[in-house]
DNA sequence: AAGCTGACAGCAG
DNA sequence: CCTGCTGCCAGCT
């Protein structure tokens, strides 16, 4: 929150991602104010193991919901792995109801920015 | 200081 | 319908 870097903004939306919930890359960059920066928001995720607390980067996947980064995690199926510990479907890298676990902070956060 | 990078997203062919 | 290319912007080398 002190933080102002765009980085930092995308670590602290992902953080108030709920468990068993998900967001997509372009949620976020909309959110930011720059949807068209979607990239970043991934781009940050690749930090993100880096920094702390550490960011739930597994609850963010593309907009179709697969799971893009998931070899950004060390093992390709420990973000699976992860989403699964959460009550989250995943089949073929892709998740299931997505639309339904589908987080969106535009709407679920009324951040007055 | 300048250029490259990047876990996306959307439009065009 | 599916594959490919460009746009976008902040961080990093």
């Amino acid at each position: 929150m002190e933080n102002d870097s765009f980085y930092d903004r995308v670590y602290w939306v992902v953080r108030q991602i709920p468990a068993g919930r998900v967001t997509s890359y372009g949620a976020i960059a909309e959110f930011l104010g720059t949807k068209g920066s979607s990239r970043m928001v991934g781009y940050a995720m690749g930090n993100s193991f880096k920094i702390f607390p550490p960011v739930p980067a597994h609850r963010v996947v593309n907009r179709i919901g697969l799971l893009t980064g998931k070899h950004r995690f060390g093992s390709p199926n420990l973000m699976q792995e992860m989403l699964e510990s959460e009550g989250i479907t995943v089949d073929d890298d892709q998740i299931k109801n997505f639309k339904e676990l589908f987080w969106n902070p535009a709407e679920e956060l009324d951040l007055p920015l």
